[in-house]
DNA sequence: CAGCATCCAGCTTGATACTG
DNA sequence: CAGTATCAAGCTGGATGCTG
């Protein structure tokens, strides 16, 4: 176990030690963890609204950028390759002239994205108790 | 509509227009809605793992920076602020000496730790096809 | 223990210009 | 259209020192 988070005493299984690094692993907790790597890309500044916007069906490049309100092209670039790279995002290029290339969500990327999209949807039900809280806090703390 | 994403061009309710900004609006996608910062702060950097760590139980300033992996102190004093603030997390402060502060999820704050802790899992779980469709992104690319 | 204030290195980001 | 390359600037975040 790589320590900080998971179970504080009460470890469910005594014989993960018999599995150094095979079967569970991956904690995001743990700072050297890869898998706080893909958490990152899958919910940092662009890669969330980027799947978000995928979700909905596959979108060429330029599309993308505009749904994804306020990304430059350079960092839409940048959260595709990641994305592709880490099997959430399927890049199809066809050699025409002039180019076109078609994004979509892999089957692993649907089924992260429709994660992300309960969080995202969540959140967005949230925002009037969310205002409500932030106006109560900035009174408190304003007034003193 | 503030634009950006939300379907394209079938919209579920027509009646939408009669709401102007009462009913959904909050739309992630777009620059300037506050969901984005909110959605910012759940998923930023530290503001997941903190949720995460709290939504096992309540949990000390000390005990928060000794579970969150590579935290600063300054930075969970400035997560847990921004979430704080936006009623995602309540803070317990007894003025003792020394202190004792306890920190733990208001129930919105439960709601978005369900969606969040599912999306995290989700990733872990799918770690092993990552760590293959990296390899053969990287065999691809740098063969070339 | 639970923080806040300050300083500063460096990574991230956004403009801009250029290529196939 | 679909990117890559380069560069300056700004924000993020870590280290340090101090307070109650």
């Amino acid at each position: 176990m790589t320590g900080s988070i998971s179970s504080p005493g009460g470890d469910s299984s005594a014989d993960a030690d018999l599995f150094p690094t095979e079967a569970l692993a991956y904690d995001v907790f743990a700072r050297a963890c890869p898998s706080r790597g893909v958490l990152e890309h899958v919910t940092g500044r662009w890669g969330g609204l980027t799947i978000g916007a995928l979700a909905e069906g596959s979108l060429r490049f330029n599309e993308l950028r505009r749904r994804v309100d306020g990304v430059s092209e350079k960092m839409l670039s940048q959260t595709l390759q990641a994305l592709e790279r880490d099997g959430l995002v399927h890049r199809e290029a066809q050699p025409t002239n002039p180019p076109r290339v078609d994004y979509d969500l892999t089957p692993l990327g649907r089924a992260v994205a429709g994660r992300l999209l309960a969080l995202i949807t969540c959140v967005e039900g949230a925002m009037e108790q969310v205002l409500d809280a932030r106006a109560r806090y900035d009174a408190e703390r304003g007034a003193r």
